[in-house]
RNA sequence: GCGAAAGUGGCGGAAUUGGCAGACGCGCUAGAUUUAGGAUCUAGUGGGCAAUCCCCGUGUGGGUUCGAGUCCCACCUUUCGCACCA
């Protein structure tokens, strides 16, 4: 037998014999609870990363531990196969198309995910880019579109220069592309949307089914969601005999309001100004505004830029006359892109009234102030609570009180509406580019929009494109592919060109996977729910807001379609850490990337996920480190001989340990087995830290090779070693699969580890007949003594008093005060 | 600016409930084995000290407590998120 671990045949064999025994095969025990475990599908740009490599082998860990625990585990993978880099490729290198690129990096992928040792169910495969997948994401826009979810309007969106293509609000990044990092600008455009703002509230309220999620994640969903309560009030403007209409959330500042702004976008600034003589002195104020960019504008630090319309509001509340402003700080993307401004109490509103000589007033007096606030004396705007002034018969209220009191009575008046505004946007899903869904609608002059039938679907993406970005979708000039006849008439029509954001594929393949075969629906309800919600999701932090904020929505929307009971997909979410090296990201440009190809190579897959798990905490960064993957070769190795060389010597034991029988040390050993059982199904099952499970299988290794090493062959407790080497394998089989495979077969087994129980320690082995008490003076260690596990206090105390060394400390001082704390310490307080 | 998380040996990290700081691994030192190297095994390894005694030690400064890496207050640094949202 080889003193080394020969991981490339012991590979090669286990996965031949994975595969033919159909080992992953998700289970359908009705007698077993269910358990389904998933990490984010790659987009299959050809290689394994250590991005990959670490997030699999997280997932797989948990997959194969679940499974010996006795669960049924759905494990399954897939691709996120549509995507700009397919369409990039097949630019770059000419002759091959997007659809072979992306089919050949996929097998590729896939032999790799193998090699790691990764226990997926294969049948259960998706692929988005696949007729057969790609047709119910059509078929949910379909549906959506029938539900008045999917719609399509013109508006301002933004644009990427290098990707050629529009992008949702989720994909700018500090006004730049998600994907690419160029900064994007904006068009005007008709595209189509899908009313993720009629969810707002469920995505926001429904956070706290989220237990398993980190509070940061959903703290980001939320900022980005913005929900605020407030009011919609309306100004008269006489001018134009019509109503200005705002958003505010201090409808109890309404007396202090001033002036009021409008965005230079907003459609009342040229009927204002039309024809007054200040009509071109404001079209050159909105068209420098317009050359700010977003970003710049919306910076706190920007100087606040304004003009005078000449027009006035009249104030509902006491009927005053306040000047109309259009201004660089109003966006016409949130509320109605006009507000109403109270200098003395919004910083914002102070700036520019000092700025513009406009009219400070106070209304809210701060409680803890006598002299009365004078708004032409503030030196800063006063946001904090206090009761109202100025403000007729509200005068005297609290601010709280004022709010509700006076939204319930200018309701009553008619010019107030209680409203909850979010600063979420509906979600753009129109994309310019080839390599995706294409959107299910047809037009027809006689029908108009029309939603391809379910009959009719998928809506096939022709193969034959000239497909290089001009800024308009490829598809465009495929006539084949535009006309059509129209799905209600017969008539002729055209369909939409545009496919779909890549992220609408990626928001439901966790669902297609519990059902991916059907070929009539999605997904049945009951197949769904068999395994709905995902147990455990495991996926990096990038995805806080994009996909996981659309996955939840879809969810919710599946659920109101009644194909779930559900209305949240992910129980548990682990937000995995990068992988460094030199204390950076990996990357190309930086030269820092080590491929998981050359470690596979060289020391196995087992040795690779045995490293990156216990390098780190799975949610930190992992700083990659050769001398540690050194490490976990050397530690599987030593646990390779341990089982080799004591082979013979306990080949034909038994592993039934009689506890009564052992000596000291063999008790030691014992318990030690017990306690790392305990504690790797913990940190495994429980805690997800791998890194100490691992480090505890390591403790019990050192042990019983200190034990063997203490004593000969005659001496040496066989069956207590059998059962060590047996829990070993067993421990370490989630975390490498190849080696405990061959082992457990030494071991004399004919199942695969994977198919045995995972083990149980049993309490009273973990009981210590004598254990060590810490003896601190005034809070510091001073001496420890070993004394029987059950002694009394006074038992304790006295041997504490026996010592030597606290002899000579009683001596010098008076003994004030004796802490206990059983089983652990006795500390003296003495003066 | 606001909010959150983090800061522990030469390095990665552990300490789960306020109770022996530094588990486990890397690196390093010495020894065994070997012709030698590698591999392996054994012992040691936070700093100071001749020392097993003792003193110091978990970003800094204070506090609570018999006892603080852990709790409280202030500050520093790093990372992340938010940042005219009316």
């Amino acid at each position: 037998m080889q003193d080394y671990y020969p991981f490339q045949e012991v590979e090669k064999k286990w996965l031949k014999n994975w595969e033919d025994s159909d080992l992953h095969k998700t289970g359908d025990d009705p007698d077993k609870e269910n358990y389904y475990v998933l990490e984010m599908f790659p987009y299959p740009s050809g290689n394994l990363h250590m991005g990959h490599v670490r997030v699999y082998s997280i997932g797989d860990v948990i997959a194969r531990y679940k499974r010996m625990q006795g669960y049924n585990v759905l494990h399954p993978m897939g691709w996120d196969a549509f995507g700009l880099p397919a369409e990039n490729a097949a630019i770059k290198h000419g002759n091959i198309h997007p659809k072979e690129w992306t089919w050949d990096n996929i097998a590729h992928m896939k032999e790799q995910m193998k090699a790691m040792g990764l226990s997926y169910d294969w049948d259960r495969e998706v692929t988005t880019a696949a007729e057969d997948y790609y047709k119910w994401t059509q078929w949910f826009f379909t549906q959506m579109f029938n539900d008045d979810l999917a719609y399509k309007k013109e508006s301002t969106v933004n644009w990427c220069p290098s990707c050629e293509t529009v992008l949702a609000n989720e994909q700018v990044v500090n006004e730049s592309c998600e994907r690419c990092g160029t900064e994007v600008d904006h068009r005007d455009l008709e595209q189509w949307f899908l009313k993720i703002t009629d969810y707002a509230e469920r995505l926001l309220d429904d956070h706290e089914l989220l237990e398993g999620w980190p509070e940061k994640v959903k703290t980001m969903q939320k900022n980005w969601i913005g929900r605020s309560e407030g009011t919609r009030v309306n100004f008269e403007l006489p001018k134009l005999n019509k109503e200005l209409e705002v958003f505010t959330t201090r409808p109890d500042t309404l007396y202090g309001a001033t002036y009021m702004v409008l965005a230079p976008e907003h459609p009342y600034v040229s009927e204002l100004t039309a024809g007054t003589e200040k009509e071109d002195e404001v079209k050159e104020f909105v068209k420098k505004v317009k050359k700010q960019k977003e970003q710049e504008r919306t910076s706190a630090e920007t100087e606040k830029l304004g003009i005078f319309t000449g027009a006035y509001a009249e104030n509902p509340v006491n009927g005053e006359k306040i000047p109309v402003y259009i201004a660089n700080y109003v966006l016409m993307g949130y509320g109605t892109g006009a507000i109403m401004a109270v200098p003395a109490h919004d910083q914002r509103d102070f700036d520019f009234a000092r700025k513009y000589n406009i009219d400070i007033k106070a209304v809210i007096q701060p409680e803890d102030q006598e002299e009365e606030l004078v708004g032409s004396e503030m030196e800063a705007a006063y946001a904090g609570d206090g009761y109202l002034i100025n403000s007729g018969k509200y005068n005297g209220l609290k601010v709280e009180e004022a709010f509700d009191k006076m939204a319930e009575d200018f309701s009553e008046a008619g010019f107030v509406k209680v409203e909850t505004n979010y600063r979420l946007r509906d979600w753009l899903i129109s994309r310019q580019r080839y390599w995706g869904a294409p959107i299910p609608i047809v037009y027809c002059d006689d029908c108009g929009t029309v939603a391809v039938p379910e009959q009719d679907l998928p809506v096939e993406l022709p193969h034959d494109v000239e497909f290089s970005p001009t800024g308009e979708s490829p598809l465009k000039k495929v006539d084949s592919f535009v006309n059509t006849t129209c799905p209600e008439c017969g008539g002729p029509a055209k369909r939409e060109t545009d496919t779909m954001d890549t992220f609408v594929d990626s928001s439901w393949y966790f669902m297609r996977y519990a059902d991916s075969k059907n070929d009539e629906i999605p997904f049945t309800k009951e197949n769904l729910d068999n395994w709905f919600p995902v147990d455990q999701y495991i996926g990096g932090i990038e995805h806080a807001i994009l996909h996981l904020l659309y996955a939840r929505f879809f969810t919710k929307v599946v659920h109101d379609m009644d194909l779930t009971e559900h209305v949240e997909p992910f129980t548990n979410w682990l937000a995995q850490g990068m992988v460094l090296k030199d204390g950076a990201k990996m990357s190309k440009s930086k030269g820092n990337v080590v491929d998981p190809k050359d470690i596979l190579d060289e020391y196995g897959a087992d040795t690779a996920r045995l490293f990156i798990l216990f390098a780190s905490p799975p949610e930190k960064d992992l700083e990659w480190s050769d001398k540690g993957v050194e490490g976990a070769d050397r530690f599987l190795n030593r646990v390779w001989r341990f089982v080799t060389e004591n082979l013979e010597l306990i080949k034909n034991e038994e592993t039934q340990v009689d506890p009564d029988s052992l000596d000291k040390d063999a008790k030691t050993l014992y318990r030690t087995m017990h306690a790392s059982i305990k504690k790797v199904t913990e940190d495994v099952g429980e805690r997800l830290n791998f890194n100490t499970a691992i480090s505890a299988i390591m403790e019990l290794t050192n042990e019983v090779y200190s034990y063997l090493n203490d004593r000969s062959a005659e001496e040496t407790n066989t069956a207590l070693i059998k059962a060590t080497a047996e829990n070993i394998v067993l421990l370490l089989a989630p975390f490498a699969p190849f080696i405990t495979e061959e082992l457990w077969q030494y071991l004399g087994h004919q199942e695969n580890v994977h198919a045995d129980q995972w083990p149980e320690y049993k309490e009273e082995a973990l009981k210590k007949d004598e254990i060590t008490i810490v003896i601190q003076v005034n809070g510091k260690v001073r001496d420890k003594i070993n004394i029987a596990a059950d002694a009394s206090e006074e038992e304790v105390k006295a041997q504490v008093m026996e010592e030597d060394k606290i002899q000579s400390y009683l001596e010098d001082g008076n003994l004030v005060k004796t802490i206990y704390i059983p089983k652990k310490l006795v500390n003296l307080v003495i003066e």
